[in-house]
DNA sequence: CATGTCGTCCTTTTT
DNA sequence: GGACGACATG
């Protein structure tokens, strides 16, 4: 397999070079000549080294052109590689790690590789499999930030001083953090439930964390000051209100026994800088540390790199100034630009400056985008392939009809060529404009899958189950104990759990503060004497409880206890089995509207959390027990986009945001919304920075591209089920079409029919070698919109419910639509992607740890 | 205490 | 058009 893949390849670079000795370009004369020229000056690897010469060379830089064998064969020390798109930057990083360890001696396990997703990370180390063997690759560490950090943490995270988690800890996620964040608002500081706006408060958290070195003991005030120092500074009206509310959510995050996703780095960083023993023993521990896509690392992630990368200072860093667009999370593009080369000593630079991924058309269109930002780095990318008519811009009069075009476009592409669905991809600037193009596609029975969805992890039934494994595993959990302690309903109402709260208030504190609901109700945190105290509750009256709601708590605490005796010995799989069974929670659930779809939702969980870990790595993992049951949900907490994938496999266009596109690469690229206000996208605070990075997002998505782009737009768009807004194409197709104008034939707009009706019903094949043009207008027809229907969805389901009702005089079960699952299996293709519930992601792989 | 219905908010990108 | 809070009813 991987061989073939490997001769594939081999013959792939064969062919591209002859083609390009012969010079046989498809391009017009203009692009040629800028591709040869580049190509010469850059490429003598390829002209200049025999055969023979090729074989001879170590695996790890055979097939790299001169920059990048430079950038892998740089003697140890701090690296910093600039890689344009598609100049093969990913080979640069297997090939260092494999010049590391064969060339350097560099034992495997010391080595740490910062990939920017956990599939990233698996695939470096299935392509490292080949290269280094399966036992080296094993024991390579690789994974996000996040994953590493948090591995780190649990194992020595208790030691730092006044840090007040252990090793159980929970990872909060935003909207965990937000529930903390509204209830320090209402409960704390009396702000009624309408008017708090938790939201904003925890991005100016998040924002503030991330751009310190470390949060760890760190105060409000000085949280408010850092975001000033970084620029970020938040409106004067709410800074009071920040400064009180931070204090009070570390709080709450602390007494949960949880971090929130800024803390894992920033705990890290402190426990580094804090504790000189965990500090020597991870510096021993990595002594080469590798970081893929640079230009979005943070601050908090910068200064983590620079910890664990004493004492030699051994880094190699990749990345591309051009391709920063997570800014608004806390990246700092200054990190790769400049800050790297004055902490660090003696940086080597290395460019790498050949696109071999794009032809040379989609390369210029890129630069043509790219020169609108600000300080478009200095590379000069130069493309490899020579490209012909590869680039079209097309028009549509709405979402609909251009979600329609895209999707028959493809169809018609995969049936006319040997392109496999999963060369097609199809990227946006928002979720929501996911849904019309997934319609569309459904229509037209073309398999794919939206990449990034992570609808199954947000379903309230989803969020339940995992919410009482978190208890199990983390009794300290307040956000997951509130949500499920009265779910399914166990006659704790709201008027009991007031009570609950104000009797936790009156327990003796620790360190600071009052237990949390957990800790008293599961830990025995109210006991003044625990040798002397077995009952699991103290009386009715001080617990300031009627005699009935004790009971009913009571019975929560000894269902709880239950599961987690289960847990001792179970897979998280079967402690979900158990915890099901005793809680009643699958008549909940069929009970509800749509109950059979969302049981089957359930199923699905249950099934993911039976599988063994995948890829043990080093760690052997029982698959058992806490130890089992705290990695599953680490991994469910740590899922990135990129793992939602479809992992049922099979041949699939995928669907994405451009966000979450950065790293890949696909044989036909359509962009949809290329619009005023979209792309780039325009909010009314937005500065000039904000601006730069958008038009960065765009050459990010142009560049995934290989072979064909299309760029879309619709004259007006729906934007939330408001009326239609009239669009105009974006400044930046203008860009385009002036650059691509300039040696190819001039703007002529046609109009095609695509169209639904039976006879009509293709893609115009416009993509075809040689038909694509610059610009063009399409028209398709499509099905009458979704007839216009009195009421909601949900009135008209209750209603027909009834009409059955008193037709047959039975409860009929009409499910409520779950969107997805009910479309797909509307849909009469049958290939598409979940006539059953969508496959969830799997838990992210375990890398390796001690 | 549970459940159903109505109104109001928000809607960029994600580890 | 969806999620969630407020309010009314059993
Ligand atoms: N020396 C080379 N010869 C031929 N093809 C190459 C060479 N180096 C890389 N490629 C090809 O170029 C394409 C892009 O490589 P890669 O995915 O590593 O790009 P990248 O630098 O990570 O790009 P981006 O920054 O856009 O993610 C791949 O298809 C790869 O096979």
């Amino acid at each position: 397999m991987a061989h073939r893949a490997r001769l594939a390849r081999a013959l792939d670079g064969t062919r591209r070079r002859a083609a390009f000795e012969r010079g046989d370009a498809r391009a017009s004369g203009s692009v040629v000549r800028r591709w040869r020229t580049g190509a010469t000056a850059r490429d003598d690897a390829w002209g200049g080294r025999g055969v023979s010469a090729e074989a001879l060379e170590p695996v790890h830089v055979r097939g790299l052109n001169d920059a990048q064998r430079a950038a892998v064969l740089a003697p140890v020390g701090a690296t910093r590689v600039l890689a344009g798109p598609g100049s093969g930057k990913t080979h640069v990083l297997i090939g260092r790690v494999a010049h590391l360890i064969h060339e350097e001696k560099t034992p495997p396990r010391e080595i740490l590789c910062i990939t920017f997703t956990n599939k990233a990370a698996k695939e470096l180390r299935e392509r490292l499999r080949d290269k280094i063997g399966e036992v080296a690759a094993k024991e390579i560490t690789a994974g996000t930030f996040h994953s590493v950090a948090a591995r780190m943490l649990r194992r020595h995270g208790e030691r730092i001083p006044g840090i007040g988690r252990t090793g159980e800890f929970t990872i909060y996620d935003a909207d965990d953090s937000k529930q903390i964040v509204q209830s320090v608002l209402v409960n704390k500081f009396g702000e009624s439930k309408k008017t708090a706006q938790p939201g904003p408060m925890r991005n100016w958290i998040s924002t503030a964390k991330s751009c310190v070195k470390h949060s760890v003991g760190l105060r409000g005030s000085q949280m408010l000051r850092a975001l000033e120092d970084a620029k970020k500074p938040i409106p004067p009206m709410s800074q009071q209100r920040f400064v009180e509310l931070y204090d009070e959510y570390e709080d709450g995050l602390r007494q949960a026994n949880a971090f929130d996703f800024d803390d894992l780095l920033s705990a890290t960083v402190a426990m580094l800088e804090m504790c000189p023993d965990v500090r020597a023993y991870y510096e021993r521990r990595w002594s080469q540390v590798l970081v893929d896509e640079f230009q979005d690392t943070s601050t908090t992630q910068y200064e983590l790199i620079r910890k664990l990368s004493q004492p030699q200072g051994s880094v190699f860093v990749v990345g591309d100034a051009d391709q920063a667009i997570y800014g608004w999370r806390g990246a700092e593009v200054a990190n790769i630009r400049t800050q790297f080369d004055q902490d660090f000593k003696e940086v080597q630079t290395h460019m790498l400056t050949t696109n071999y991924r794009s032809t040379s058309t989609i390369v210029e269109a890129a630069q043509a985008v790219i020169k609108e930002s600000s300080f478009p780095s200095p590379l000069d990318l130069v493309a490899h392939t020579p490209g012909g008519r590869d680039v079209a811009i097309v028009e549509a009069n709405d979402d609909r009809e251009e979600a329609e075009f895209i999707a028959l476009e493809a169809r018609k592409l995969v049936q006319d060529s040997d392109l496999r669905y999963s060369d097609v991809a199809v990227l946006y600037r928002t979720n929501s404009q996911a849904r019309v193009l997934e319609e569309a596609f459904i229509r037209a029975g073309v398999p794919h899958t939206v990449v990034g969805d992570t609808s199954f992890y947000s379903r309230k039934e989803i969020k339940d189950m995992i919410a009482y494994l978190r208890i199990v595993s983390n009794s300290s959990d307040t956000v997951s104990l509130n949500r499920i302690i009265n779910t399914p309903t166990r006659g704790i109402g709201n008027s009991t759990i007031e009570k609950l709260n104000a009797w936790l208030k009156t327990l003796p504190k620790k360190d600071g503060l009052s237990p949390s609901i957990g800790d008293a109700l599961l830990r025995g945190a109210w006991k003044t004497n625990p040798g002397e105290q077995s009952e699991l509750l103290p009386s009715a009256d001080e617990m300031g409880l009627t005699a009935r709601a004790r009971t009913a708590v009571l019975n929560f605490v000894e269902l709880m206890r239950a599961c987690q005796q289960t847990a001792m010995n179970a897979t998280p799989g079967e402690l979900l089995e158990d915890v099901i069974k005793r809680t009643g929670y699958e008549t909940m659930v069929l009970d509800a509207d749509d109950g059979v779809d969302r049981w089957a939702f359930v199923q699905e969980l249950i099934n993911l959390a039976k599988e063994p870990p995948r890829d043990v790595d080093e760690t052997i993992q029982d698959r058992v027990g806490l130890e089992a049951l705290g990695a599953f949900l680490e991994g469910v907490s740590l899922l990135t986009s990129a793992e939602t994938d479809d992992v049922t496999g099979g041949d699939k266009a995928k669907l994405m945001t451009m966000h979450a596109s950065k790293g890949l690469e696909f044989d036909t690229v359509f962009i949809a919304g290329v619009e005023d206000g979209l792309i780039p996208f325009i909010r009314n605070g937005d500065s000039d920075d904000d601006q730069d990075e958008e038009v960065r997002l765009f050459y990010v998505g142009i560049t995934r591209a290989k072979r064909k782009l299309m760029l879309c737009h619709a004259r007006e768009r729906r934007r939330f089920g408001q009326s239609p807004q009239a669009a105009r194409r974006s400044f930046l197709l203008d860009s385009i079409s002036a650059t691509l104008t300039g040696t190819k034939k001039p703007e002529r707009p046609v109009t095609l029919h695509g169209g639904v009706s039976a006879r009509a019903r293709n893609g115009t094949g416009m993509l075809e070698k040689g038909k694509a043009d610059w610009s063009a207008r399409v028209t398709v027809d499509l099905p009458p919109p979704t007839r216009k229907r009195e009421g909601t969805t949900r009135d008209r389901i209750v209603k027909s419910r009834d009409l059955i009702k008193k037709v047959t005089g039975a409860d009929a079960v009409v499910p409520l639509p779950l969107r997805k699952a009910q479309a797909a299996s509307e849909s009469s293709s049958g290939s598409s992607a979940r006539a059953k519930p969508k496959r969830a992601a799997r838990h992210v792989k375990k890398s390796p740890d001690e």
